[in-house]
DNA sequence: CTGTTAGCGCGTTCAT
DNA sequence: ATGAACGCGCTAACAG
């Protein structure tokens, strides 16, 4: 591997001429700096990333804060980093994947004292989250896909959850229907105040109420035989149920094959409706489902790009950005069952 | 931040001690060596990974390299991502992840020469795989999840796909089925060498030829409303289908929906198994399928794992891996209907 | 506009 | 068993 000494010597020019002519940081003549970059050509030289670290202090490496729960991460999350990983490439950064256990500390503690990177961007955040604490505390560079509850002035991308189960509601108001059920996710979630899992519920609540409409919540655990039980609850407790919005994912199964169960069909005898689902997900279910779909895309690459700007001290206008969901109406819902050809069903129970 | 002088300093050592301490790389004296640890924890000394990297020429950090194809990575493969990331930590490694695209070689040759990362797993796999032959070229250390055909002595996890086909298909014929379609991935993917579908290919036609079957082949996009096209299709010229393998995640929810149109129910008058495709995947679907379970785990973790080997100059008694998969009955499989309870609903097509 | 030089923080050879 | 000193490849003052 040639270095940056060869090709001062090549080009007969100093070393640091080299480097200003690489970095653009000082102006060099037309004609030292076309020698320059002809010998590199012909040398095939490329920078070595680590010395260039060292010697600036910055790394160009920023990390993607990853937990590695046992709830695991769904389709959506994926994309998440996916999209992330290609906005760090376009911007010259390289993205390391940081798996670790969220309540490990001392773990994101070493990660930013190593120098490795100039800065991370946190997934899954939450309410009071000890790393953000930690983060700013430092005063180490960083963003979030989701946000504390003490975020003002920090730089994050989230849902805007408020609109999106408005969005929901309204649809499947529109549609007819009055008693709505909330499938959010655990309720140990949500007393851990996960951030969507807050929020979703919180503005759940407050917009069935002003709409004047039924709405009941139900936790559940992420899993299909979660989904399936929870139905069943509710609508043994609440024979008027009519739909559900799903913030669970791996719930829906579970809930469709209870329906089907019941001897009821989608959407003909039950509407559902899936919110911050990636489309990917929605198209894998039978019928497919109608959604509210985050613009993944933008969330990975927002984190990262508010992170980056951040490190090069260019100024944000807003650092902060609520992504919407797009409602993307799919077979899953339709207009209310009306009630007499509902009951007979009902009791057969 | 403190650095390995003040270490030393605050040790009353020299500073190349604290090195040889840090690393183990020389004898030290229990005591100066409890000396210099209570040094390290009393300052909250991190060594500096960057400087590190640069003085033993190891950076201690390896890539993944992800293409970002327009087909998307599917569920399964987020898996391998996942598990690579814990196998790295634990390993003391960082994970970059490297999206990128497939066919631009020279950017692989950048990532391979700015002395970034100690080495690479390479996903996705071609039979003749130009990034394989330039990285062996280089004697650049890689690992592979997947396989190219000149892939002798060198590492690699792979699905023992001649193996899972046969599963597969036993399980089929011991149900009864006789004509089993095998629905693949995309043509283009064939004849671009992609390794999961040829060698799933070259299987199925050998086993089902073996077993006296009537197997039929068909290739399909990876979307739902390939699938959909792609059962219709197969149904109409070969009517005495009573099941079918589908190496192709994506299009099973439009496989489904068209045999439901027709009036038939999974798994009374139509089977379906799908192969290689991860239990979170199979859970998601009505019914829940049948499926050939790669241990997704084992994948990405060995993928990084003898990569560093590798690395570390550990000889790997034998590099080179076929993961099988599980077979995990669902409800998606049954026993071959009986001919003439079919014909009626063929013909009313 | 260009050259000289002192680090960046740590690994490692050579002495002792 | 320990120290001194050099070098990894590059950036960024400082000096013309």
């Amino acid at each position: 591997m040639p270095t940056m000494t060869d090709v001062a010597k090549r080009a007969g020019v100093a070393l640091s001429t080299v480097s200003y002519a690489l970095n653009g940081t000082r102006p060099i003549s037309d004609e030292t700096r076309q020698r320059i970059f002809d010998a590199i050509e012909e040398l095939g030289y490329k920078p070595h990333a680590l010395a260039r670290g060292l010697a600036s202090k910055r790394s160009r490496i920023i990390a993607l804060l990853f937990p590695n729960s046992e709830r695991g991460l769904g389709f959506t999350e994926f994309e998440f980093v996916t999209s992330a990983a290609n906005a760090a490439k376009e911007n010259q950064y390289s993205l390391v994947l940081w798996s670790y256990d969220m309540h490990d500390l001392p773990e994101l503690l070493q990660l930013t004292q190593q120098g490795l990177v100039d800065g991370v961007v946190v997934m899954e955040v939450h309410q009071h989250d000890k790393r953000i604490a930690m983060l700013r505390e430092m005063g180490f560079p960083f963003s979030m896909i989701g946000r504390s509850d003490d975020a003002d002035g920090m730089g994050y991308v989230d849902i805007d959850f408020h609109q999106t189960m408005q969005d929901a509601i309204d649809h499947l108001a529109g549609l007819g229907h009055h008693t709505i059920a909330f499938v959010n996710q655990s309720e140990s979630a949500f007393s851990a105040g996960y951030g969507p899992v807050v929020r979703s519920q919180v503005a759940f609540e407050r917009i069935t109420q002003e709409r004047g409409l039924d709405g009941i919540t139900q936790f559940c655990r992420t899993a299909p035989n979660a989904g399936y039980n929870a139905f069943n609850a509710l609508i043994e407790a609440h024979p008027d149920l009519t739909a559900i919005i799903s913030l669970n994912e791996r719930a829906v199964p579970g809930i469709l094959q209870a329906v089907a169960e019941r001897g009821w069909s989608v959407p003909d005898d039950f509407s559902l409706v899936v919110v911050v689902s990636a489309a990917g997900m929605a198209e894998m279910i039978i019928p497919p489902l109608t959604a509210l779909e985050p613009l993944t895309n933008d969330m990975g690459r927002r984190g990262v790009e508010l992170l980056i700007h951040q490190l090069e001290g260019r100024a944000e206008a807003d650092p902060q950005a609520l992504i919407p969901c797009r409602l993307v109406v799919r077979s899953s819902t339709g207009p209310s069952p009306l009630i007499p050809a509902r009951q007979r069903v009902t009791v057969s129970r």
